[in-house]
DNA sequence: CGCCTATGTTGACACATGTCGAATCAAGGG
DNA sequence: CCCTTGATTCGACATGTGTCAACATAGGCG
């Protein structure tokens, strides 16, 4: 059961470069599902330790960062474990073991995808 | 007490453009203050009636639009008032009432702080 | 004024979520 | 083989959140 299964926001379009799990903001009302899909992806990011800990994965030197390297957020490791597989089930990180550590890595597309979702809304205003 | 406050994003760069509330994710990891307020953005599109309703206001013409309008999400009236609530304390969204509607406007700013964040993350991958 | 429609507020409740301590699993090193 | 260190899982608990029915408020209209 170690493998989390990622949301499905990328089927179709892995390859083609940018998720397009939903249509821009400003486009069209959302449909019911692709707000369901879309709402799990910003609730990931709703939270300070989450965010924290995945910008800490973002930033780190080579997009990848052991769970020791950034386990500095004021919560204890069981919690710090606990948010790191929250993003990783809904698809915004990735994560393999090397040896002793554990290494979490960013998922580019889906923040492709949710950075699509609010550019071209901040654009069109 | 009908004026929500809204969330100090936007305080200093209003004028100026877009609000630097908290730097890209992959620029460094972000302080716990940081985290706080970004999260509260995050978190409330992170519910799928309130990204539905969002999503509404945004694409409806004009960029406004009446309760009456937008309040066909399969939850109940007060449901619906409640979700648009918790989207103006988050700063997304102003409501203005005139004569017997109450209308809702999308605030540009803060949606263009979180595409920041998000986008340059996105593109530095 | 009095009714009717449109929104917002309150109170209550079920459920999800964040947190921790303790236990457990994984990998190396004596 | 056991022991140490890193990381996840488990069990429990407090708090937060989404939802609705019932009530309250605001504004038009006869």
């Amino acid at each position: 059961m170690s493998n989390v299964k990622a949301l499905p926001l990328i089927e179709t379009a892995e390859q083609s470069g940018v998720a397009p799990c939903c249509p821009p903001l400003t486009e069209r009302p959302m449909t019911a599902g692709e707000a369901e899909v879309a709402a799990r992806m910003f609730k990931a990011l709703g939270d300070p330790v989450r965010l924290r800990l995945f910008s800490a994965v973002a930033s780190h030197e080579g997009g990848e960062a052991c769970v020791c390297d950034i386990s500095d957020v004021g919560v204890s490791q069981p919690t710090v474990s606990h948010h790191l597989k929250k993003l990783k089930e809904a698809g915004l990180l990735t994560s393999e073991r090397r040896g002793t550590w554990v290494y979490y890595r960013v998922e580019p597309s889906v923040l492709a995808a949710m950075g699509r979702i609010l550019a071209s809304a901040s654009a069109a205003a």
